[in-house]
DNA sequence: CAGATTCTAGACCGTTGAGTCCATTTTCCG
DNA sequence: CGGAAAATGGACTCAACGGTCTAGAATCTG
């Protein structure tokens, strides 16, 4: 048979991810992933395709795992304190991370790559789904008083804050704007 | 003496900032910006400098005549009539737009080109004034009940919910999402 | 008119981009 | 062991990039 792939596909793809959130899909060049991903050239283009190819992938990884991480924490945690975390972990990432990778692909690439498009489009409406589910469970459990006909909205709302605050501290990573706008955000689910 | 400049400065920073806008800098080429300013290569160069000094100009530039519009819209209506009026041109742009310049410009090339930080970060804090400045006056007149204390805060949540607004449109032009958004983020001044 | 200066068109330059090819080495497995 | 498949390093292609230069046409003012 063959030789076994020495590298492991994920965390190629997580190196490649991280370049190419930080740097966008144009700034960054192929000796950028190569050193990023320590991989040959070659072996890049086998395992992934080209470099458009592999920003895709990557950016379908990202959308994956943050919805993974969101899910995750309005399974475990009460309303409140689930959409409190997860705006506070944006505004902790303010520094040494660099935005939203959907917001910035989505910034950069359209309406230029529908591909793009829609990897963004169904991110953001699968986390509007399991935002709208979550309020939906606590409204249930008594935890939320909210009438049945403004949870999809207050999902929404919620959603579009996100994204607001994500865009805030990318641009104001020093100001007290973004916190400012997060505790006002959460009244709306008082 | 010398023959005279043929072309308008500002129409012709208007021609570039739409490319700029629509494609993002680095997709941007120069070949894009001679045919959409129909000028010369050296026209060009002589009159404003390279690509990057092309781009911050048009970044400067479009951050000026917004925040002229908003401002106008705020001094001219009521704060609600204005802050609506400022939701809606967002969400009527989305298909034929491109999203907002300086949200692009900062989802591109943030944290990479500090320039541009402080154009986008200076532009964000001035609207956030302008904004906060109507919603003073609206308590003033007594059009808005809003304890002092928490005008700045207001400000900066309806400053995060117009990026969150404009990322959303952009990212799902043709949802819901972002009427339902902006609809409960003006709630906020009801 | 004359001279200065700008505009235009296009050739030109060096660099760097993405992507391909190939020859060699490494590792796996029958 | 021996061959199949993968990984590697580097040379290579070709196109496109931003930016410069040149020569000539156009147009202003003194």
């Amino acid at each position: 048979m063959a030789r076994t792939r020495e590298f492991d596909e994920d965390q190629v793809l997580d190196a490649a991810l991280q370049t190419f959130r930080r740097k966008g899909y144009e700034a960054t060049t192929l000796p950028d992933l190569l050193e990023a991903t320590g991989l040959a050239r070659q072996s890049l283009y086998n395992a992934f395709g080209d470099k458009r190819e592999l920003f895709l992938k990557s950016l379908r990884r990202y959308a994956d795992t943050e919805h993974g991480r969101m899910a995750e924490m309005l399974r475990s945690l009460p309303i409140r304190e689930a959409m409190a975390a997860i705006f506070e972990s944006v505004l902790r990432s303010a520094d040494r991370e660099c935005g939203c990778f959907l917001v910035n692909a989505a910034s950069e690439l359209l309406p230029r790559e529908p591909e793009v498009g829609r990897i963004v489009a169904s991110a953001m409406a699968r986390q509007e789904k399991a935002l709208a589910g979550a309020l939906r469970r606590a409204v249930r459990k008594g935890d939320l008083r909210l009438p049945p006909r403004r949870i999809e909205q207050t999902a929404r709302f919620l959603m579009a804050s996100l994204q607001g605050l994500i865009v805030m501290t990318k641009a104001m990573p020093r100001s007290r704007a973004g916190r400012d706008a997060a505790a006002m955000a959460l009244r709306a689910i008082e």
